[in-house]
DNA sequence: CACCCCCCCTTGATCGATCCAACTGCGTGA
DNA sequence: TCACGCAGTTGGATCGATCAAGGGGGGGTG
């Protein structure tokens, strides 16, 4: 990245330089100012000097209107932004954003943010996508039966998507996804080290294949350890009281060790559940979460839990993303990155 | 805003659909068409109505880049996104964010972030200012002595900031702030209604004024009600082994039944050193924190705290900021909103 | 010496929208 | 009848960059 001198006595002119002061300046043409900037390597090594000198001096930065307009593109990444449902402990979008925008800066894009319209999902893309105000979107929501991908790939959009297309065989786009399943064989396999042999699992309702996904990391090494998997086993909606009361059926029903969860927000129903009944999470029973939030970081004695990569997926994404956007032959069509397990005192 | 039909038979074409297009397909001009977009009073209905229909069959959207050449506007509002710290329970950036995206969305505008560099902290608004990428600026972290709002003014770029400018008695910059002295009353004349009558403030320190404003709020109500503050402060960094400790001192020393905290980091610390001593929180000490961060929504009895009408903030700011770039004058240099108080089961 | 080529640079056209000034047809009033 | 105003429409110029093609000078080759 250019950094920019910034003077405190320097004040942007009230019309901007354009590349046209820039060459008068210089004593050059337009073009070669402009091949100064972007094809440096075409000009003499003095030339090219002077003219830098005169950007410099002048404070020139290319009109982004004018350079969007000619090449058609804007170095703009689309990214439909949801926010963290109030009540969940699940804010991952935070750390994943910033770690796109970084990403996209080191790749020379922007990222966009537009607002979900739940009643119209691709309203917002279509509108970006025909104003070619976007060279490409970070899809991100790519929950079953959601159109957005589908859609995208029919009107030939540049995209990558954070997720896979869990319900599409077929599916021709490209994507990055953090392996869910081997975050809870991590988390699963640490609490058997541990000792524990009843581990239980509280994930989401059958229609999740991200909570199916999760759910197979637990039992693959449940069985592969030739542990109990019947009865240990809950599936709810992701709220905190969801999580709490399948915790207290499964400590009445199946007296476990331990629970793994699908995410913070059914641990701190566990950790409810624990505080209630005067068990010390950690000591009596070990509890680990899933996302590695703010609330787990937090918490008391701390929630151990699985932590998503979030950082490589999006430098992941934008490395992609700058590959198709300069037609450069993808590789491979997705990417599956393994997430780690920040250990904390509740196991 | 308009909903563009996006049947899934239909493809982008290859190239888009331009305004001459869309001209020649309805028998009129260019500058026809233009008008039926931006300014349809002066079309004839019937000739308006004929335009529409052709920009709807061919599905027309103007391009953005030549737009914003020729206006020399961009629709795009700058946000510098910096992201949550690890370890804390502050997200608010999240809320805020969301509610900005949809605020400007209404307004017109689309929110472009770009990363923080804490080396160059005017870097990133110098190169978006000169390549004229944004029209505009929203300025989160109005902190003592940040040089973004000066050099901003400086440069007459528009923005709004989200913080009172502290320092600076004679910034001439618009601004909308959360009255955190408002909010901290909330919280100590709510535990005081509860019959609290020993309530303690854990605090920033010293040289954060949005600190000391918080910190104010409780001293006031505290003198108002005649109750007694000395012995009953403390003033500690940000995280919430710092909260716990202050609380365990306090606890020692002065005996309170009831807290007020600066932050929800600082709150969790204090219900940590209350989970060590078997003090149930709610019941035998009450704990308020501000935020009303997720930490705070799924902490299991919850976390009373403070929150910040973020949606209201961002509307304020949007709205601003549409004052601003219609050159319309400015009615009020700054806008204090309140914060209200959620209370849950720790008071 | 003529020729070609390559390097370095310049010139005119172009992207697609909006701004500007002028032009058309129609009705009105002198 | 004709000037005039008004509403609706028109072609041309413009924003500031990049693309495509062209030109001049120096060096090497036949």
């Amino acid at each position: 990245m250019v950094r920019s001198d910034h003077r405190p006595g320097s004040q942007l002119p009230v019309t901007p330089t354009t590349l046209a002061d820039v060459a008068e300046r210089a004593g050059v043409s337009r073009q070669t100012v402009s091949n100064a900037v972007n094809n440096p390597d075409l000009l003499r090594p003095d030339t090219l000097e002077r003219v830098r000198q005169t950007i410099a001096e002048l404070g020139y930065s290319p009109n982004r209107a004018a350079r969007n307009l000619r090449t058609r593109t804007s170095s703009l990444i689309g990214l439909r932004f949801t926010p963290a449902q109030e009540g969940t402990a699940n804010a991952m979008m935070d750390r994943f954003v910033h770690s796109l925008v970084e990403a996209s800066d080191e790749a020379g894009y922007h990222v966009l943010l537009f607002p979900a319209d739940d009643e119209d999902p691709i309203g917002g893309y279509d509108n970006l996508l025909r104003s070619t105000a976007v060279d490409a979107f970070v899809v991100t929501d790519t929950y079953l039966g959601n159109p957005q991908a589908a859609w995208l790939s029919q009107q030939r959009a540049p995209f990558v998507a954070f997720g896979r297309p869990w319900d599409d065989d077929v599916a021709r786009h490209v994507w990055v996804d953090v392996d869910g399943a081997a975050g809870t064989r991590l988390a699963t396999q640490h609490l058997i080290d541990r000792g524990h042999t009843r581990i239980a699992w509280i994930g989401w309702r059958k229609d999740s294949p991200i909570g199916e996904d999760r759910r197979a990391g637990w039992v693959s090494t449940m069985h592969a350890n030739g542990l109990p998997t019947t009865g240990m086993a809950s599936r709810v909606e992701d709220v905190v009281h969801s999580g709490a009361e399948a915790a207290a059926v499964l400590l009445d029903e199946s007296e476990p060790t331990a629970f793994v969860c699908a995410s913070d927000t059914l641990a701190m129903g566990v950790l409810h559940t624990l505080w209630i009944r005067q068990l010390a999470p950690g000591r009596d029973i070990a509890v680990v979460g899933f996302d590695d939030s703010q609330v787990a970081q937090v918490f008391p004695v701390g929630l151990t839990s699985v932590r998503q990569p979030l950082e490589d997926v999006a430098v992941e994404i934008v490395r992609t993303l700058s590959a198709l956007l300069s037609h450069q032959p993808v590789e491979t069509r997705g990417v599956l990155l393994a997430p780690t397990l920040a250990i904390r005192g509740s196991s």
